[in-house]
DNA sequence: ATCGCCTAATAGGCGAT
DNA sequence: ATCGCCTAATAGGCGAT
């Protein structure tokens, strides 16, 4: 079944790949919509959120005998691994509330991000004037906590597309080499999602990348509390570019070549699985709305 | 924050565990119900089901390029690592359907399974006759291939929940060790979940916790068929009682005391995170609707 | 059938500069 | 601010017996 439509997804492929380079605005206009909505369901549902957030530190009694180890360097020893609270918080009711504004199906891949969905509706319809009705939506969850709360997010080679050169029937798509530029030092990043997929029944799903950032506080750090607890602080929504915006049309890698920098891992890592930083304040130099926050009250 | 309602909870949560050790039948009918109901939307939506996990063998030549690397001891090189395809395609639907049925809230925790929603609903309300609408629904997701479909499942210490003692207001909840007991070897599994939890507005929770374990084929393997795939072959589904029951009353270990079998850890893994394997067999004989499966067709 | 040897992928805290 | 040193937790393939 690897390559029972294979043929028909490459012919395919390559139409959409070449519409979506010379109608590059909609790709943009369609990041825009589905950022504006993630954003504004989070805003909308801020109380809920916090609440089931910090929940988590409610139920310190529960988990206080079975903690998650902490990891790292040197850990100083008062903090505790927070991963999991923003990924269930935020990702159970975000699986939920995007199925009222669209169509959603599991699409199963092998690898991606935390959650994916391929999302269709009659809006997407639109902004690709008749192209396709769907998209998928590719969301990462990256919680942080105040010792760690720089504008930007460390992103695996799963987690962003590239360029999806699809050049002969069996070679399968290959992305371009980003490099990791920073200002002391660089490293090439092998993003392995493509820009588009194409499923086995000819739709065409260009995909689109969202980061959600949940910071957490530790209440530990605050001179007037005794108690601990790591409640939520605010949570930062960032768009990045499809894999064509960035390599292809309108090639924002070559005006912004540090948006992705170098990331956290170590040179015992394979390059070909190294990953690389994200900047925050570069993506809203590309376009405002790609980078949000909504403060917790 | 970590104490605020820590008094609260401690003679709540004392008050109920006692309650529903006396009242045991009621956690049983609980766990009947839970697993009926989940059992039934994915035999509802098995076909859905098994499309969206398949098309991950369909869009091969969008990741043929960067597959993920297999792992393990002697990987024979014929395999690509599915777990994500089970997880993504199943756990989704799991959040958009259960939400049919119940209110869901994505209650934060620092450590657990896959997926775990807190569901309130009328129904639960019946069965506990009134002593709780709520219930904390620890699904996880296991999936194998041919070679390694045996009928069990391997267990985190976060995926169990135990006998939950709380003996004192400062101590948090301890869980009796259970013996992970084989035929030929056995060891200490230290399961972390607790058997009741009581959030910060006094809501009891008891843990139903379900495994469900998509079983995939390997096409290669086929003496006719050339091309390569892995798809859903069928979709185990098993209920664990809760620590409770497991080690109060009915105290089902003391009947069966092979429940829990050794794990897959090696010696240098921390004996306090070992992982246990649990029985399908006997999870069957505890209760017949323990475990059941679904065939693919 | 039992059970444990073995490694990829994810993640982010925090130190060194 | 930059960037990479460093480790917990999850997972299941498959070999040895």
């Amino acid at each position: 079944m690897f390559n029972t439509f294979r043929e028909l997804q490459y012919y395919s492929y390559n139409r959409a790949r070449n519409y979506f380079r010379d109608n590059y605005i909609q790709l943009v206009k369609l990041e825009n919509f589905l950022s504006k909505q993630v954003f504004q369901l989070i805003q909308n549902y801020i109380i809920q959120i916090k609440e089931d957030y910090n929940e988590a530190s409610y139920l310190y009694p529960f988990w206080q005998n079975y903690p998650p180890e902490e990891r790292g360097r040197q850990p100083i020893g008062d903090q505790y691994p927070w991963i999991e609270v923003g990924e269930h918080s935020l990702g159970g009711k975000l699986y939920r509330l995007l199925s009222l504004s669209f169509n959603i199906r599991d699409i199963g891949l092998p690898a991606g991000s935390d959650i994916r969905v391929v999302l269709s509706s009659d809006k997407i319809y639109q902004i690709t004037e008749g192209f396709t009705n769907s998209c998928w939506l590719f969301v990462d969850i990256k919680s942080v906590g105040p010792r760690d709360d720089w504008n930007h997010a460390v992103m695996s080679h799963n987690q962003i597309s590239g360029s999806g050169r699809w050049d002969s029937l069996l070679s399968g798509i290959t992305n371009d080499v980003i490099i990791a530029c920073g200002k002391r030092s660089s490293h090439p990043f092998y993003c392995s999602i493509p820009p588009i997929y194409v499923l086995s029944d000819g739709t065409v799903v260009p995909v689109v990348i969202i980061i959600l950032k949940p910071v957490y506080d530790m209440l530990s750090l605050e001179f007037d509390v005794s108690d601990g607890g790591q409640p939520l602080s605010r949570i930062s929504c960032a768009t990045v570019p499809n894999g064509l915006l960035l390599c292809e049309r309108p090639n924002y890698l070559s005006e912004f070549p540090e948006l992705f920098f170098p990331g956290k891992d170590d040179k015992t890592k394979n390059p070909r699985k190294k990953r690389c930083r994200v900047s925050f304040e570069i993506l809203k130099q590309i376009e405002y709305w790609r980078f949000r926050e909504i403060l917790v009250s």
